[in-house]
DNA sequence: GCAAATTTGTTCGTATGTATT
DNA sequence: CAATACATACGAACAAATTTG
């Protein structure tokens, strides 16, 4: 009782348990009764330890259930690479290529929701507008196999639809994609694009649509793609917001083979601890 | 007291005061006690409301002192792609490239440690190497103005030591890098490379370098970069791992302007909130 | 340097509410 | 409806870290 508090220790020791495969993925724990009897605790300790381990995803409570040890996720792969000639951006609208392990798992997309806005101060200066420079913006809500996958908000500059690209403000897909569509109404062509990518918490939208925990400890990855002409003027902007629970993404460069091979994260590092600076 | 709990309201409440700006970034809030008294609950109660709010990064604690709002940070930006043909890595060894906002800073790199391992289960595939075959790996602590950034380890197969690459067990920096190392003694070319992107709960040795909160809420990001020749066969896999508190990335496809604007990040969703699926 | 005051951290006990079976 | 299990809330006491006098 020197070193840690008692909560961290009954934590670790829970902890080191389903490590070691003595708590499989799924099994339930002993209840908070139980474990306050087994560490001789009180309830609220219990409760403290279980939180602890909860933070870092190992385990999760149902209310009249019980506290489960999580199922691990095959999580979904998204390219955001492309070849910058032929597919670049995969002919579908606003869509990254995706590439799952094992299965192929298809991706579908709700009807765009078109809104005409006042441009961001986050986004104007990636758009290169002025201050409240009216934007169209196109968002939808993506799954794959039925389950949330990411939120995807595309702006194009209002003048584009001035100088006739009218059908930017269509609430529906444009099945010929909003690249060919700007190049063949405006003669706009796309030279490249630049994604960023960002993780933060969730906002509160984002929790309610991905079924997030609402105590924000599952971050999402949002990734900014500001697309550009041959002349490097930025032609559009696209925020995607992915939960990091069940995402991952693949950078190709230069030359490299087809197959995505699984990535096992985790544990790397030399094992030993680091010390001196 | 009907639809949410007290604790959520109270943090509700404070969020919005550090939102809207009564709470500027740094400033501390009132004591759990006069929270107490202003809220008209317990002290349990207020400090639930104050570890949601440690949970969505927006206060810290301090032992002794109090609770403040946090500082915001100016993220360090690392770009993942390269030009394949001329620059292709930046030169360094096994430095990616790095631009930063308004001040270029410098990146520093500890001495490599370089250790002999049989290979993980986790990277024996994306090395394409049988179960325990022997790898060198060289792990590096990288610092940006002395503040911790990353933590790198590459692996090569233990096979390019005994062809007559020797150097790759020196414990100390190769100078012209790896890849010409490589290159020059073993003939091995460098096509291209895919970067893997992970975001994960930090482990035990993360959370000390990096000087993370040891709550976990604060993710790394992992990036797993797997660099192969032109035959497609992989050559060295480098893990990276940084903290998503202070780390962005950017990726380049096709031809892109220089500069890189500062990404706002945050609030770009349409104001409405979705219903319908 | 030390002691007191302040502030957060941990632990206990207890009671009541809510969700599920 | 009853039993079970987690969620919220209150009060209290002591410990540990920090600042102040």
């Amino acid at each position: 009782m020197a070193a840690d508090p008692m909560y961290r220790q009954i934590a670790e020791d829970l902890r080191s348990k389903i490590e070691a495969g003595e708590l499989p993925r799924g099994t339930q724990l002993p209840t908070e009764i139980e474990l306050r009897d087994q560490y001789n605790a009180s309830r609220n300790t219990v409760r403290d330890a279980i939180k602890w381990l909860i933070t870092r995803g190992l385990v999760e409570t149902r209310p009249g259930q019980g506290t489960f040890v999580v199922e691990k996720i095959t999580p979904f792969v998204s390219t955001l690479t492309g070849d910058p000639e032929t597919g670049f951006g995969g002919g579908e609208d606003d869509i990254y290529d995706l590439e799952v392990k094992a299965t192929r798992r298809e991706p579908t997309a709700s009807v765009p929701r078109v809104e005409i806005q006042q441009v961001n101060d986050a986004t104007a200066p990636e758009l290169q507008l002025g201050q409240g420079s009216p934007v169209v913006s196109r968002h939808q809500r993506r799954f794959i196999d039925g389950t949330p996958w990411s939120l995807q908000t595309s702006f194009y500059p209002m003048r584009y639809v001035m100088d006739g690209a009218a059908r930017l403000t269509d609430p529906s897909d444009i099945s010929q994609g909003t690249v060919s569509y700007l190049r063949e109404t405006l003669g706009i062509d796309q030279a490249g694009w630049r994604d960023m990518i960002v993780v933060r918490a969730p906002n509160q939208v984002e929790t309610a649509f991905f079924k997030l925990p609402d105590d924000g400890r599952v971050p999402v990855v949002e990734t900014r793609r500001t697309t550009f002409d041959s002349r490097g003027k930025p032609v559009r902007l696209t925020v995607s917001v992915y939960p990091a629970d069940r995402n991952q993404f693949a950078v190709n460069v230069g030359k490299v083979p087809d197959e995505i091979v699984a990535p096992g994260s985790g544990e790397d590092s030399p094992s030993a601890d680091n010390s001196s600076t």
